[in-house]
DNA sequence: CGGATCCATAGGTTCAGCTTATTGGTGGAG
DNA sequence: CTCCACCAATAAGCTGAACCTATGGATCCG
C-alpha cells in the first residue's frame, strides 16, 4: 500500500463526504478551505481515482468515493476501539491470564479467582492444572502468568508469595492398630506400605511432607505412587497402604480411612503464588492482592 | 480518538513489533533509529501505555502491546483493500449497476447483461422490472443508472440510445373473421374489443402502438387495460377480444391466438438504452457498450 | 451585468518529523 | 574487574510537508 498516506486523508475524506460542501468540511476541521482541498486531491492521486466530483456549484461523491465512505469511516471506528482495548490491556483492566495450579489446592484458587473476576470482568482467566513442577516450568517458558503451588523451593527467576499453610495429617485405613486413637507416631508407619505423590511431581513438597517419618527414623520407601491425592485416599481406605498427607485433601474422608493429627513438632505444607521474578504487569499484580471483600 | 494518532504510527509500531530491535525496524523504514524511538515513545503517549518494554539489552512487546500488534496489522491490510476496492470501482471495474428495464424487454436484458458480466465480473447488477414510465423515473430519481425502455419520447435530463426495433404485429383469437388471411387490415379490428397495455405505463408507447388503428380511422377504444403481455396474449386466445403488440411479446402464442402482419406504412416499436444526461461513470458506459463478443 | 458563492491555485510560513552526534546503561569477553 | 560492543534514549539543528492568506476562475442568481 501507498506509505503516503495517512489517517489524515481519512478524517478528511469523511468530513468532505458528509459536508459535501469543502468550505464547511473544513472548518469542522479547523483547518482553511484551500489545505483541505490540497489533502483531497493528493488522496484522489494516491488512490487513482477522482473521490469527489465537484463543479464550482457542488460537491457530489463518485461511486468509488460512495464505496470508501462506509468503509474509512468503519476503519476509524475500528481504529478508535483497539487503541481503547490496548490501553485497558495495559492498565490491567482487559486482557487474558494464564494460571497454573496444583489441582490439590482448587479450592484455593476457585476462592481467588472469584474475588478476582469480580473486579475484572473483563479480563478473561485460562486455568491450567498440574504438578507442581509442571506449573514452575510453564512460567519459565511463559505458558503460564500466575502460578500456584506446594512446598516449592525459592529459585532464579520466580517469585514466591506465601499464601497458607495447612498441617499436615497421617491418613490409615479404619483397621489399622493406630486408627483407634486421636494421634499417631509417626513411628508407628514403619510397617505399612507408604502411598504417596510422585516425588517426581515436587521433589522439595514430597521431602516436607515425609519429613516427620524420617524424623521418627522411618525408612521412606514409597510402596505406591500415584499422582492425585483422591485416589491415594481412596486406596489407603481399601486398606493397601497409609499415607501423610495436607489436611485439605482428607476433608472429605471415604468410609475405611482414618484421619489422625502428627505427633512431634508440627509440619506444615506451605502453599504459595508464583510469578515470574519481575514481573510486574498490572494483572499480574491484581490477582496477586485479590481477595475476597 | 486522538487526531494526532497517524498511520505513520502503526507502521513503524508493526515494524518494531516484528523485529524487536529499534535499529533494523528503523533500517527496514528506511528512517533513523532516533525518529523511530520518538514515534514510538509518542504513540505511547497517545494510547496512554508503554507498548514495548525495553531494555537497553532487547525489546519486549507488552501485553498491551500484544494485544494491539494484530489489530493493527489488520487495520493496515483493511485499508489496502479498501483503496485498492475503490480504485477499481473508480476504473468501472467493480461496483454495483442498478438497471430498470421494461419486463417485455426481459430477453433483450438477460442477452446484454451475459456480456457485461463476462466483462466485468466484479460488477454486481441489479435488476428492476417496471413500466417505461416507472423505468424513467427511476433513471431521473437515481434509483437506477440503466434503463431500458420502449418507445420513449426525449426529454431533458435523460439520454436515449436505440437498441433494436420490431415490427406491430395483430393478434386475434383463432376464429375470428380475419385469422384466415396472413395479413390484417387495422379497420377489420373496428368492431373488436381491445385489449391493450395501460397507456399511463407508456403513454408514448402506446401512442406508437395504436396509431395503426388510428391510420385506419378506428376510435381506439380500450375494452380491457392489462399491465402483462402475456396474459393480455392468453385473454386474446380466450376470445376475450383482439390487441396490437410488439413481434417479440408473441413469439410463443397459445392455442387459440394467431398473429398477423398488419397491412399499411410499416409501424415498429422501437427499444432504447436510457441514462441520466451526462452521466459518463464508466460502469454506465461499459454497459451501454457492451455486447455479446 | 454585477454580485455572491465556492473550489482551485499561488506563494510564503511554520512546525513536526527527520537527521547526525552523543549519552547512558547493560552484558559478555579478556 | 575492565574494556568494549551493543542498543535505546536524548540533544540539537535542519528540512519539507502541511498549513496559512490572498487571489483567480467558474457558475448561478437577481
Amino acid at each position: 500500500m501507498d506509505p503516503r498516506i495517512e489517517l489524515r486523508h481519512l478524517r478528511y475524506f469523511l468530513a468532505v463526504a458528509e459536508e459535501l460542501h469543502f468550505g464547511r468540511a473544513a472548518q469542522r476541521l479547523h483547518i482553511a478551505q484551500p489545505a483541505l482541498s490540497q489533502q483531497i486531491k493528493q488522496l484522489e492521486k494516491i488512490v487513482g481515482v477522482e473521490l469527489f466530483r465537484r463543479t464550482s456549484r457542488n460537491v457530489r461523491l463518485t461511486d468509488a468515493g460512495a464505496t470508501f465512505q462506509p468503509r474509512a469511516s468503519d476503519l476509524l471506528s475500528r481504529l478508535a476501539a483497539d487503541l481503547d482495548e490496548a490501553g485497558r490491556v495495559g492498565r490491567g483492566e482487559a486482557g487474558r491470564l494464564d494460571v497454573a495450579f496444583i489441582t490439590s489446592a482448587t479450592s484455593i484458587v476457585s476462592e481467588r479467582l472469584r474475588a478476582f473476576s469480580r473486579r475484572r470482568p473483563d479480563v478473561q482467566v485460562k486455568l491450567h492444572g498440574a504438578f507442581t513442577v509442571d506449573v514452575l516450568t510453564a512460567l519459565e517458558r511463559g505458558t503460564a502468568d500466575v502460578g500456584i503451588v506446594r512446598d516449592a523451593e525459592e529459585r532464579d527467576g520466580i517469585a514466591l508469595f506465601p499464601l497458607t499453610s495447612e498441617p499436615f495429617v497421617g491418613v490409615v485405613p479404619a483397621d489399622h492398630p493406630a486408627a483407634k486413637g486421636e494421634r499417631l507416631e509417626a513411628a508407628a508407619l514403619a510397617a505399612d506400605p507408604l502411598i504417596l505423590f510422585p516425588r517426581s511431581a515436587g521433589p522439595h513438597a514430597f521431602d516436607v511432607n515425609t519429613q516427620p517419618l524420617r524424623d521418627a527414623g522411618v525408612e521412606v520407601q514409597v510402596a505406591q505412587e500415584c499422582s492425585n491425592w483422591h485416589t491415594i485416599i481412596l486406596l489407603v481406605a481399601a486398606g493397601l497402604g497409609v499415607t501423610i498427607a495436607p489436611y485439605s485433601v482428607t476433608t472429605l474422608l471415604p468410609a475405611g480411612a482414618r484421619r489422625l493429627e502428627l505427633d512431634g513438632p508440627p509440619r506444615t505444607s506451605q502453599i504459595f503464588m508464583a510469578t515470574r521474578r519481575g514481573d510486574e504487569r498490572p494483572l499480574v499484580r491484581a490477582f496477586l492482592t485479590a481477595s475476597e471483600t
